[in-house]
DNA sequence: GATGAATGAGGATTCATTCAT
DNA sequence: CATGAATGAATCCTCATTCAT
């Protein structure tokens, strides 16, 4: 019975893998059932035995990226729970590590075209905001703590994840500049995107330091 | 003659115009010969006296985007000449308001997937680069004129970029906060994404000058 | 020991109702293993367990249908045991009842393609033809006591049987004039065909007389 | 551009014919696009080029079944313009022998379950109907000229359809008892349903009277 | 310049059935 | 008694593309 169940889970397991992988290598647009049957080796018509449509399929990737994203973010956010400038790095740091390391989960959170999305519950979506609250919360606490210079945590929480966001889109692009250094791009993009939230220390001269 | 040439031309414009718009209402996955002929009331063989494949209507319109968008920018940077943080500024309310207004444009010049793109010649990337040579160009320019605080301008001029992008992207994506209200949310990404570069004015107090 | 008898029986019968609603519902063509499966609750597999294949389960469902037919025209026969006439009016109401009542017996009694039928082995359509018999001993008894004119029963019979099996699919096929009165047809239908077979009593008006 | 308009048409005959050919053969449940296209020998795609979908080929072949047979009866009105009782045995024989000889008609034309059906168009039902208004219209002259009794015309005349459409029916179905010769049966059927709607002539015995 | 005819490959999905448990 | 896992074959239909005209 135990077997049973986990083999059910490791094919199960397998095909949203293999999806995923799919996704990294080809793209969202084309993947399909049978391409990813044949990637784990059994019938398109197995893939039915787990998942609805291929609809089910995408939309159980999604949230599972959601829920990983969440759990990654929520844990960095708590091993920083008591310097909030350190934890506001931190998550945007994490952020697009989650990205680089996630390129599948990446594509289909965030770079489907709206049109095929509509049919994605719209309760999922609901949950998936709590991936924002966590940088709103912390832009709040920074600026109740005259940490951080924040006029509307939203709006500003919003404006960090286009920053982030299109990071790591460029970064899987492969459109950046090819004499652009990695590490030194994404350093700059956090420290350009946090630099203004940052209340400066007395007699520092904010053109020069250095988030 | 002169009459043929122009209704040829304008069977090429047609063409290009309606799949634009296909693009932006159904996006790029569901974008066909078919329909595109069936919205022009020309068959799908048609189409194929204009454009060798659909690779190649795609990326001819790839890059007329790009030529577009470079002289969008390139007359903003002109119209701003004696004034180099204006001339940012506009840059970047620029970009941004291309891409809304573009999203057909948008859309396939930075959302499709690599694997996709692998097909378009690498040498007109090399051209669309040159799109990011505006920022740069003033950066540099600056930076020279102790205006702007740059380390490396091309590094700086892709992190600016990424912001930008990412702020068209969440647009289009129809996953932002409802409550986030649409014009707050553009500024707040280029002040945020700026004021890091711009150089303080003696006196003034990093945490609330406006940029 | 019982008890698990009559759980059995008990699925056995619910497969078999539940088909003959699905028959009725969504007709033969979309009846499926699955989707019966789905309706009782069981997996499609359980049904294998009491029909060797689909073909077995609708077979068996013919033979239900005619023997419960048989039943009910050879109850009426019986409770007309005395009046030859009225039997066979009443048979003849009794054969359309069955039809409106038990639709999906009907279905797949008289409406399937022979060729889906050919499976169904010839001995049952022996047994099926107990229907026909009925009538037809109606008739030659009728034929007997010189209350009705026929020639020869068995044509005669089917030719009954061709007027009460059209009525009834027409009914069925929902092609009927709206404003034609329900029972007003049937009752048509029914003395129309009779009437040819009835000896006038003497001195009436055969273009009067109601059947 | 003659000769393609012909292939052009000569491709949907087939289509049609070869549909027509299945739906006798092995019947409308078991009908596929890609069996008709093997059956005409070529590709399935083909169809599409002819024929919008799989609904749209078996309308068009209703509509056409539906044409014939009005004009079948329309012509056979005509013949027996002069005789109304001749005339309404002649569309009799007529329904009854356009059923046998065009079998395919007939299944898709009253043998569909309305489930399948709904999606006809219900203004293409409504002109169905003037097949029957041939008959009604037949009722409705003999019984002013006190030919015919006839109460009801639209009701006797649906009550004459249910029992030809019954004999057609069953005719096909291959379930009628093989004793039973064809011919009598059909000239049975034919005068049982019509003898009771004729006046009889004075001083006939209705009982033995032949129609 | 324009098109109708044609197709092979592939799309998602459903089906009846088998087998090991 | 009951089932989950698995599948090959089939379903309708869409696609980009070619070719002769």
């Amino acid at each position: 019975m135990e077997e049973k169940q986990r083999m059910n889970g490791d094919l199960r397991r397998r095909i949203l893998d293999t999806t995923r992988h799919l996704l990294v290598s080809e793209g969202y647009n084309s993947l399909s059932m049978r391409k990813i049957a044949r990637a784990i080796g059994y019938s398109a018509t197995s893939i039915y035995l787990h998942f609805e449509s291929k609809d089910a399929l995408v939309h159980a990737l999604i949230e599972e990226g959601m829920a990983q994203k969440y759990e990654t973010l929520r844990s960095i956010a708590e091993a920083h729970r008591e310097d909030v400038i350190a934890r506001l790095k931190a998550l945007c740091r994490g952020y697009i590590d989650f990205g680089i390391d996630n390129p599948e989960y990446y594509e289909i959170m965030y770079m489907l075209h709206p049109e095929q999305m509509a049919r994605f519950p719209a309760e999922k979506y609901r949950r998936a905001r709590r991936n924002l609250e966590v940088i709103v919360d912390t832009l709040r606490e920074g600026a109740e703590g005259k940490l951080l210079y924040v006029e509307d945590p939203l709006v500003a929480a919003s404006a960090i994840w286009a920053a982030l966001h299109g990071a790591v889109s460029l970064l899987f692009s492969r459109r950046m500049d090819v004499r652009v250094d990695r590490e030194a791009f994404i350093d700059t993009v956090i420290s350009q995107t946090l630099r203004s939230y940052i209340v400066a220390p007395e007699g520092a001269d904010a053109g020069v330091s250095t988030v």
